[in-house]
RNA sequence: GGCGGCAUAGCCAAGUGGUAAGGCAGAGGUCUGCAAAACCUCCAUCCUCCGGUUCAAAUCCGGAUGCCGCCUCCA
């Protein structure tokens, strides 16, 4: 497959270095607060990519990492009044809940950096002794900037161009203002561990350096994160891991768009800052999910609900559609009515138009067009009296069955099956608009019995009310049905 | 100031030099007591603007305008 590399900002065709292995490392989250849709957004791309990974064949290590000492941390569990360990921990809880929701699958290695204290401090030192790093006087590690020439390669910046906007903090005792923390000298109240420079703890570009060197042999075959940790994060993790190794970091620098709303970026200040709970109080997990994935990961992504609305609309029209398919494959009486080729033609067009999308830069809005294609095809085939009850129509309708759920594995949605997610999307949706479901039914009960009598009148002027409090009801061969309006 | 990204129909959105996917909304139709739902069909001669390269450009190059991001913690 093709994959955009920001390290040379290009498209190149991925192979691994060995064989059929793939090492890939994900930044994973600073556990302060409640994950927001950013870090959903992250987080479901690059699980598409190594299930897609795995669908392909690949034996993929998957190593995303997570925080759990850091300054926000420490500030966090400063004001709460409860020990920095016990934030993360929380946080970490709430990580997987969100992420189990969004069906976000574990990584093979979660490590958390005040397990590898050990390996970050054997890390510095190496950097110590070669020369790329230096202790302070109060306890600080810096690395040396200018003593790793490659400086600027991912994020495309020279080092003269940094040293304007570089600055130094009071109290910071850097030879250059370039350079930046590998380990921090504690300070009181802060959590800290035993060093050779003193009591301190590691700094944040430090941890995935000797993360993922301990899990995956280097140069690893992926790096991924957002697209905001390309500098400095990740720029500080290539200078801390290259000129400590000698060796090649990643060979595939893999970056997410950002979620914005109303083309800003999202952030606490603006007050425009949505967790994927304040999302899933509202919308079921597979909508978010599938939202996420109707942009192409490295596009900025505009969050609104009405967007979310309209993505429901989407998956909904697909499960509809499923559902339709299920409930004509359960006949039994099939004509030996053939279909024409260019049906058959135009779904193997899909089928590999979907994977051509996969294979061109994971890109998962096209793939979905392909799988609205198949709906359609499907929708044609059940709409045409002769089709749907031929051998060969029932037998390219078990063919776009099978491709949706050979695809619901990569995409992480449409694997339910479509009657109970459609239950459970009528149910949140009626939530959404406050409706009370026993009032509707005692409606409909009136309703039914005017319908009886051939109340026209009556039945309509209930249909109205219904209406008004946002419901609609359908009149179906098997009686009254209502959905959200 | 430095680095980078984006501009495609009413809205969202894909698009890898060869003649504009898909979704939502909208219009027509099938169905229905009438509806709704569902399904089918239709819906950009054109891709912010101006130049250039090419037989051929939404796609490449140069310039303009607008929006956004990074350079400080950030998915």
């Amino acid at each position: 497959m093709r994959l955009y590399n920001t390290l040379g900002r290009t498209k190149q065709e991925f192979t691994p270095q060995h064989g059929n292995a793939v090492s890939m490392y994900v930044c994973g989250i600073t556990a302060y607060d409640y994950c927001h849709i950013g870090h959903a957004r992250s987080a479901v791309v690059f699980d598409v990519l190594v299930r897609y990974l795995r669908f392909k064949g690949y034996d993929v290590t998957f190593v995303r990492n997570f925080t759990d000492v850091d300054d926000k941390i420490i500030k966090r569990a400063n004001e709460v009044g409860v020990p920095s360990q016990e934030i993360a921990e929380k946080f970490i809880g709430e990580f997987y809940v969100d992420m189990d929701a969004l069906s976000v699958l574990r990584a093979d290695v979660e490590p958390k950096c005040t397990e590898h204290i050990d390996e970050m401090i054997t890390l510095t030192q190496g950097l110590i002794e070669s020369g790329h790093a230096y202790a302070t006087p109060s306890g600080d590690v810096y690395f040396k900037v200018r003593s790793f020439p490659d400086y600027g390669k991912l994020s495309g910046r020279n080092i003269e161009d940094l040293v304007s906007g570089a600055r130094v903090d009071p109290g910071e005792e850097k030879l250059d203002p370039l350079d930046f923390a590998l380990w921090k000298a504690a300070k009181p109240g802060e959590p800290s561990w035993e060093s050779p420079w003193g009591l301190g703890r590691p700094g944040w570009h430090l941890e995935c350096s000797a993360m993922s060197e301990k899990y995956m042999p280097l140069p690893l075959d992926i790096h991924g994160g957002g697209q905001d940790l390309s500098f400095p994060h990740h720029e500080n993790e290539i200078a801390q891991s290259e000129a400590a190794t000698g060796k090649e970091f990643a060979k595939f620098w893999v970056h997410n768009g950002f979620v914005q709303i109303n083309s800003e970026k999202m952030s606490k200040s603006l007050g425009n800052f949505f967790t994927i709970r304040d999302i899933l109080a509202k919308f079921l997990p597979e909508t978010l999910r599938y939202f996420l994935l109707t942009m192409h990961y490295r596009s900025p992504l505009d969050f609104s609900f009405d967007s979310l609305e309209e993505a429901e609309k989407g998956v909904r029209r697909i499960y509809t559609a499923l559902a339709q398919v299920d409930a004509a494959l359960a006949g039994t009486k099939w004509s030996k009515t053939p279909l024409p080729q260019d049906i058959l033609d135009e779904q193997a067009g899909y089928e590999q138009g979907f994977v051509d999308a996969f294979e061109d830069d994971l890109n998962s809005a096209a793939a979905l067009g392909h799988l609205f294609g198949m709906v359609r095809l499907a929708g044609r085939i059940l709409d045409d009296k002769g089709y749907r009850k031929a051998e060969a129509g029932r037998d390219l309708l078990v063919r776009i069955r099978a491709e949706v759920a050979k695809w619901s594995t990569v995409l992480g949605v449409f694997g339910l099956e479509p009657e109970t997610f459609l239950a459970s999307l009528k149910t949140c949706r009626a939530g959404r608009a406050g409706i009370e479901p026993a009032k509707v039914d005692a409606l409909l009960a009136d309703r039914l019995e005017a319908r009886k009598n051939k109340d026209f009148a009556r039945s309509d002027a209930i249909r109205d009310e219904l209406a008004a409090m946002q419901v609609e009801v359908k009149d179906t061969p098997q009686g009254q049905a209502w959905d959200v309006l």
